[in-house]
DNA sequence: AGCGCACAATATATCGATAAAAAGTAGGAC
DNA sequence: GTCCTACTTTTTATCGATATATTGTGCGCT
């Protein structure tokens, strides 16, 4: 390992030297600079990382952590890294697996200390468990639970957006729809927000928002979904339309309803949420409420700019507004 | 920031004495143990990463670099992961962009320091590029590219993919295959491999592998493939079968096909090679080679940690197998 | 010639931990 | 009572960089 003491010999100057030259922090004189710079080629010389960090504070490197690295995350992900990068930092990506255990851990001072700001998707914490954060680190916080007031945090117009894509499908001629993967919880979190987008579309359209519509998904995986969506078939519960939690959650539905026979969109229009890339292009294109990648990567970033910026005052709570992308999945699309 | 020397001081004891009761290096008694747990507790305090690392060299961490974040990558990241941290490692997700020039400064020595090990996507770098890497850091390839002998690689085996799923195409009747998202490069790549595997299965069933029949895809996205099968349908070139040089382009085709009004697998059967998660659930099902994403992080993950552990033994490199998932999208399917 | 000023380069202290060597403290054997 | 050994604990040096203070150098001005 080459380090700055040897460039610093090579060239015969002192080490602070060298490292004036390489940050630009103090003028040095053209002749020495270019000796500095020639011995740091020749030796190949490139910088200690982590002394630079211990004694700077400062690592330029972002986290974003995520429950998985699949989907929505992956493709979230791959919004927010430009922003970041543009802005001179790098992001890394890390993992919890939706556990909360692993969600605290990501927040532990120890690990906080390696990066300039966290972003993080939360999945497995509540709100009692935010509350313990306490840390100077810039933070952001995405997803669509409650967080506490003290933290910065962006998410969805999950209400708003259910709502769009529920009352789309009633235009178009549904009466009965299935809010497939949305629960009843009592906090805010997606699922519970999204029935209630559902429900609100129902009872505006003078149709019964019947709980027996209101069908759990084991895992949200497209397999859990499916599954859930051959038992309704089996039940003999009627229906005409599929609002899906998520657009995941929709392709486990299209699977189920097409081995069942059901035609989409003639027999049960079917919406879902997230409009992952995929969704534009299963035949016959899923009508997605779009989840605004590009929106709620600019507003996180933002706020974690702002506060590794220096800036101290209250944390803010956005809400990225969504709009309905219509497609072959619902009536009236392409 | 609380330090270990204030859990010192706190304790009444050095800081060595604190190190050694959290690290378990040197024995420490219990009473004295008690008392510095107790300390850390009452402070809360949380060792320094960065301060850690500099002194001992090591931080427990592993980076997978990925050309994004979607996708098949994300995918294989789930996987890897587990694997990692079963061994009381971490890993992190670092993106390329599949740039080359950010494939590189990746592997630059500065950013290799922050890990015990990388695991990086060769998507951009060709030959002559990875053989200038030198680095004493544990790292191994993953991709479909030729790779120099001296670094540990994993691969698929992308031929014999191609071949399973051509041959299994023409078994089911069809006799003119595009290869859809295949190229003629002279150099071992995924699209070349796959090609090959291609015209492997044409010739062994006695058909011509015209190459009209191999179809560029402008950036293998789903829209780039979805214009590309839409041209080749104009165009009026007779076909009843498509072989997709990956799921994501195996979509767009499926798009295209559908929308112009082509039955799937009855007019065209259609195959693709990764089967990521979806294509189980996409209707009619996409006939798919396994990228044997287990298979691939076990090697890679095996190779690695031999790495980490200390090994210099030559380079290995891991060609993993694959096998076909048979679905609706050819004919005898599911 | 003498003085001061601007600028270049160096010396010193420090970030927070760990490895290795040294020192302190008992207890047991003779 | 002395000495040795075994075990705890502390001391010292170090990882590789950067921030601050200090020293050194050349030049203009009177």
């Amino acid at each position: 390992m080459v380090r700055m003491a040897d460039v610093a010999r090579a060239a015969g100057v002192s080490v602070m030297t060298v490292s004036n030259v390489l940050n630009e922090r103090l003028p040095v004189n053209e002749p020495t600079r270019a000796r500095v710079m020639a011995a740091v080629e020749a030796l190949g010389y490139e910088v200690n990382l982590t002394a630079r960090h211990l004694r700077a504070g400062r690592t330029d490197t972002v986290a974003f952590v995520v429950p998985s690295f699949h989907d929505y995350f992956g493709e979230l992900a791959d919004q927010v890294a430009p922003l970041i990068e543009a802005e001179g930092r790098h992001l890394v990506l890390e993992r919890t697996s939706a556990d909360a255990e692993q969600e605290m851990e990501a927040l532990s001072v120890a690990r906080l200390q390696m990066y300039d700001g966290v972003l993080l998707s939360v999945a497995g914490l509540d709100l009692e468990q935010l509350g313990r954060v306490r840390t100077a680190k810039p933070i952001v916080l995405l997803g669509e639970r409650d967080v506490p007031d003290h933290l910065n945090h962006v998410r969805l117009a999950n209400e708003s957006g259910a709502r769009l894509a529920t009352a789309h499908m009633i235009e178009r001629g549904s009466r009965r729809i299935l809010a497939l993967g949305c629960s009843f919880d009592a906090a805010h979190m997606m699922t519970t927000d999204r029935r209630a987008g559902w429900e609100h579309a129902c009872r505006e359209a003078g149709l019964a928002a019947d709980p027996a519509y209101v069908v759990p998904v084991s895992d949200y995986t497209s397999l859990g979904a499916r599954e859930a969506m051959l038992e309704v078939i089996a039940s003999g519960l009627p229906f005409d339309g599929v609002f899906a939690v998520t657009d995941i959650v929709a392709l486990g539905a299209l699977s189920a309803l097409a081995d069942s026979g059901l035609r989409v969109p003639v027999d049960v229009q079917l919406a879902g949420f997230d409009n992952l890339d995929m969704s534009r292009f299963i035949p016959p294109g899923i009508t997605s409420v779009d989840a605004n990648h590009e929106g709620v990567a600019e507003a996180a970033v933002g706020l974690l700019h702002r506060q590794m910026s220096g800036w101290t005052g209250p944390a803010e709570h956005v809400v990225a507004p969504v709009r309905l992308v219509v497609r072959g999945s619902t009536r009236g699309g392409a």
